[in-house]
DNA sequence: GTCTATATAGGGATAGAC
DNA sequence: GTCTATCCCTATATAGAC
């Protein structure tokens, strides 16, 4: 495909710390918008969920960016390094989500408010969920390595509420049941609601999530 | 990619078919229980829910079985093979469920019973589902290359349905969300209804998926 | 920031002995 | 049916030039 020449090739200098290097100073800078760094990522994006993970090659991603292998290493230090990067994109958009979650008891009312938060989250960031989705496999291999960082996932959070012994087994199947009808228009219907915009989807889906968990 | 040189279809292992050299049993018959064919794919189909296809090696899957690498190719004839010889294995348990899909038009009671038949067989098939269901790359590329066989997969079926333009926009999301009930409480849940017997796992998920259909 | 060239590892697959 | 040994290829990753 055409390679994507946005005009600006980012300003010189690699702020932030271009990827492992011997002793380079860490990137928690905020990402410019345009920047190679984030380009890499919006082409591993598409590429990630088409071919999976492993079935893509770095040679791949840096072709449809127009430059070599090796140039990736100048911005990522390893292959794994950018699907982290990518999961930290997700883990930006859930930290909001996340902060309606107290530690105290999950009713019906909260989680399915939870539900229409992480609803919008997945209409704005289809395909950064879309490519969780797909290469889980991939991505719990990479948490195994850093246990460090905070293992607060979304997902795990969300399977924690679904074992809770406080909640019945009647409500945690329809807690889980809302959730899997939003995740089943959105990820697994392939192009069934494609023509149809995300506000009208959303609405529908916000109705369908409440009836599942009503009463 | 795998290697263009030499012949594609190695006539390697005991199935039957052209160019099979040695007097072996042929692959169309009833499959042996305990056989080492049989084993390997009990082996494989672990291996691939848990680390994925591509993060499997043919050596992981030998020495599980207490055996290397050069011994499974006297049984399947490449990795694609073990693959392919699982997606058979739900192949067949899907067929059944096919039977009912009439080309005529599909009302919300006859996707329900669509639904509920396919339940059933989750619950049976668990883990046939769940490798499936996290190696869609794989099978999908598996499926650009023997482009022979019938595509009448399952999955195809349902997303042909969920875009049917005779049905009403809010029927087909509450088509969608139905399976994904369903899916969500089999498949997404973790271990939250491990202690739940299948009964009444399905039990709940029918009335839910009713409820959902429900005008 | 990107290039060429290269090191290195691991995987799938084959040949032929037993 | 399984083994050892080997081939070939592709992939990640590194070194150093421009």
């Amino acid at each position: 495909m055409t390679r994507a020449t946005a005009a600006k090739d980012g300003p010189a200098g690699p702020r932030g710390g271009p990827g492992g290097r011997k002793a380079e100073p860490a990137q928690d800078q905020p990402p410019e918008a345009g920047s190679t760094r984030e380009r890499i990522l919006d082409v591993a994006l598409d590429l990630f969920i088409e071919k999976g993970f492993d079935g893509t090659s770095l040679r791949e991603i840096a072709e449809k960016l127009g430059f070599t292998k090796a140039a990736l290493y100048y911005h990522y230090a390893s292959k794994d390094d950018i699907l982290m990067a990518l999961h930290m994109r997700l883990h930006d958009v859930g930290r909001d989500g996340l902060k309606q979650l107290t530690d105290g008891p999950v009713s019906l009312a909260t989680w399915e408010s939870l539900v229409d938060t992480v609803l919008g989250q997945m209409l704005a960031q289809r395909k950064l969920y879309l490519m969780h989705e797909r290469n889980q496999a991939a991505l719990e291999k990479l948490h195994r390595k850093d246990h460090d960082a905070e293992h607060e996932d979304l997902q795990q959070r969300f399977r924690q509420m679904l074992a809770d012994p406080a909640i019945s087994l009647h409500d945690r199947v329809r807690m889980a049941s809302s959730f899997g009808a939003v995740f089943s228009v959105l990820f697994m219907a392939g192009d069934a609601f494609e023509g149809t915009s995300t506000q009208e989807l959303g609405e529908l889906l916000r109705q369908t999530v409440h009836d599942i968990l009503a009463p």
